[in-house]
DNA sequence: CGTGCCGTTGATTAGCCTCAAGGAGGGTGG
DNA sequence: CCACCCTCCTTGAGGCTAATCAACGGCACG
């Protein structure tokens, strides 16, 4: 179970933060042109995960953060019972691995929902190089911490929503960080079976299906499997916002 | 509203970490004595909150960590519509304010339950001090990804567990962690009402009342008000390890 | 000795889950 | 190229859990 951990595929070729067309998204935003280049002597390789295949799991030993270059993850903590909770979806320009800090090992898998590429950094290179400059060190903090503030806001999401809410929640959101990388804000392909997301949102996967179907009755969406296509947006918005506020 | 943020109460006198006797369970943990007495410069005051005041608010600007000292905190998000989560508590040696790094603004309520007393880390400072010795830093980073770590795990609670599993679950994280700081392991007195606790497991209050009542019953747990004695440790766990499972 | 907050308990309801059946799409092998 | 399979998705019927609404008891505090 805990052996050999996917073979690893460790493209030889360097890949460079300073040339990189995700460096206002990723690890390097802030930093200034001689601090780009010596980031990219820590960000050293590039991996490729097929998809359904685990770029790390709960239990192997901690050595780098990941970010992704290309494709799309999730992540999800398993207890000792088998309950299964996706924790979240990665895209392009975003971190993997933050939790293996804590005990030297992860505590979660990550597994590429389309076949991906990921930026390999070694982690006491990462730890050594932010005691040097200051601006990757506190670049580095504010991820963590904004890893943190998400988090949160899933919980809010978990304890105090309606499926409904949920999931427009979880489209905006959605949406809102492609947008960020230059897509379309109001049609996207999911990358992630109903199943997956029902999980992330605390629902089961009929109630997931039957809520997508309900949004396009009401003409909020338009749905076509893993197609999605936002028709009102700000009809999801007030779904968040205080369902019936007319005062 | 985002105005002056409760009137600081600063005691001037020094508090020093290196005699700290929550240095084993703080940030300190794994620091050699002439580190530890460098620490001593960087936590240099301390600061008294009232059972019911708060130590920030969502919006305050950000620029220190809080240790708690002795007491007992909430920290409790809010969306716009007026929703509400508590997000944690937090005990003697447990670090208040991450999430504010990733703005400068602090994003949730931290509140005392009881009268409490807190370390305040200047976090320039912390990070001026992390660039200079490693074992600190690597310390701090631990501590964060902890945070994220834990916060995946209230995900799974409120994602996948049912009403009793949440309440077990919680009872025996307090538990675990007032054994930690030398409490009992069998008997506790909460500091947060059951609405509190209701917001923070995704619950209504009577169900939390309720599941109580249940487990006082089932002759799992004592209950008083808010004095809780745990007469059955392992059928609480049970309750979280696969409910029935007696294959 | 009130007053207000907190907690308990009951009755009812709503929302989501469970179980079940069937359809659509994509990939594979004949 | 088609038939087949498998996975994923949709939809319906019924049941269960927790929410809601409501009333009351207890404790702390002024």
């Amino acid at each position: 179970m805990t052996e050999a951990s996917t073979p690893l595929k460790t493209d030889a070729f360097k890949v460079a933060c300073s040339s990189c067309n995700l460096r206002e998204l990723c690890l390097p935003v802030g930093l200034d042109r001689p601090d780009l280049e010596r980031l990219d002597a820590l960000v050293s390789t590039r991996r490729s995960v097929a998809r359904g295949d685990t770029l790390f799991r709960a239990g192997d030993a901690f050595e780098s953060l990941y970010a992704v270059r290309t494709g799309f993850f999730k992540t999800c903590v398993s207890s000792e019972d088998g309950r299964d909770q996706v924790t979240g979806f990665q895209m392009a320009g975003e971190l993997l691995g933050l939790d293996g800090i804590s005990a030297d090992r992860h505590s979660c898998d990550a597994v590429a929902l389309e076949d991906s590429q990921v930026c390999v950094i070694q982690y006491n290179q990462l730890e050594t190089l932010s005691r040097e400059f200051t601006d990757l060190q506190h670049q580095f903090h504010k991820i963590m911490s904004r890893e943190i503030v998400r988090d949160h806001g899933v919980m809010l999401l978990l304890g105090s929503m309606r499926a409904e809410e949920r999931l427009a929640a979880f489209l905006l959101n959605l949406t809102q960080r492609l947008q960020a990388r230059g897509f379309s804000s109001s049609s996207l392909i999911l990358r992630m079976t109903r199943e997956e997301i029902g999980s992330y949102l605390g629902l089961k996967l009929e109630t997931v299906s039957r809520t997508f179907s309900k949004f396009q009755d009401e003409g909020l969406l338009e749905v076509k499997q893993r197609q999605i296509r936002i028709l009102n947006q700000e009809g999801l918005q007030q779904l968040i916002n205080g369902a019936g506020s007319t005062c």
